[in-house]
DNA sequence: CACCAGGCAAGTA
DNA sequence: TACTTGCATGGT
């Protein structure tokens, strides 16, 4: 019997969730074909991606991005050294302020600690790392955890916007979870492989981008329109 | 024109 | 703890 406990509610038991993960992982395979996250050319730049793309479309970080290529600083050092230029080339990223700062106080990091070397850095197990990033300002749960999954091959999984809606929406969260309740019970509820966690969230992106944006859900052509947990 | 995008932190009560 | 607001550009 699903278990309706002191105003807690449970929306679905766990032996479905897992199978709606899989479910979800399949069809939108099918349907996108493979993802292979993060698109970048190095570990470095899904770092600076992960914080540029914050609450941002990801066209515009791609222009941000492509303006530090351009300007031949997309590593540590130079992005510090260079750092008075950073607004103008990131621009297009929006918050360029906010964001000039938070990647030189990462990259500062990233010096100090690791001399600026993530084969260094990914030396560090996971939680440690996890904590570290936590720590700096501007990095939250959801790029902390894009760093660590993507950038250092590290086996977290990554919740964002798209993933806490789609769930929600096909009744298989209550939605009133916070970030780490939802990550666990992700997790919990997936094979435990980097590659598995890697792929889903980024299939949880192409269809929260393509089908389930915030307001008009044209979710009829959906692959995973069917779908629903409980009642 | 309004609304949105691969968040986060600081302020308020 | 639970809301609200600022940050900012470019697409649809």
């Amino acid at each position: 019997m699903p278990r309706a406990r002191s105003g807690i509610s449970s929306p679905i038991p766990s032996v479905k969730f897992n199978e709606a993960l899989r479910e979800i992982l399949n069809r939108a395979i099918d349907h996108f074909g493979p993802q292979n996250w993060w698109p970048a050319d190095s570990p470095f730049e899904v770092m600076v991606g992960a914080i540029l793309t914050q609450n941002t479309n990801w066209l515009n970080t791609k222009r941000a991005i492509e303006n530090l290529k351009q300007a031949g600083i997309l590593n540590p050092h130079l992005i510090l050294k260079r750092r008075r230029i950073l607004p103008r080339l990131i621009r297009p990223a929006g918050y360029y302020q906010l964001k000039s700062q938070r990647l030189i106080n990462f990259v500062r990091y990233l010096i100090q600690q690791y001399r600026g070397s993530i084969t260094r850095m990914r030396q560090r197990p996971l939680f440690m790392l996890r904590k570290e990033l936590l720590a700096l300002p501007g990095i939250g749960p959801e790029t902390a955890d894009s760093i660590l999954l993507y950038a250092l091959n590290k086996r977290i999984f990554v919740i964002d916007a798209y993933t806490r809606r789609i769930l929600s929406r096909h009744n298989l969260i209550s939605g009133d979870e916070d970030y780490d309740q939802l990550r666990i019970r992700c997790e919990e509820n997936l094979p435990k492989r980097i590659s598995i966690y890697k792929e889903l969230h980024a299939q949880l992106v192409m269809i929260g981008k393509t089908f389930c944006r915030r307001n008009d859900p044209h979710c009829s052509d959906c692959p995973i329109a069917d779908l629903r947990g409980l009642s």
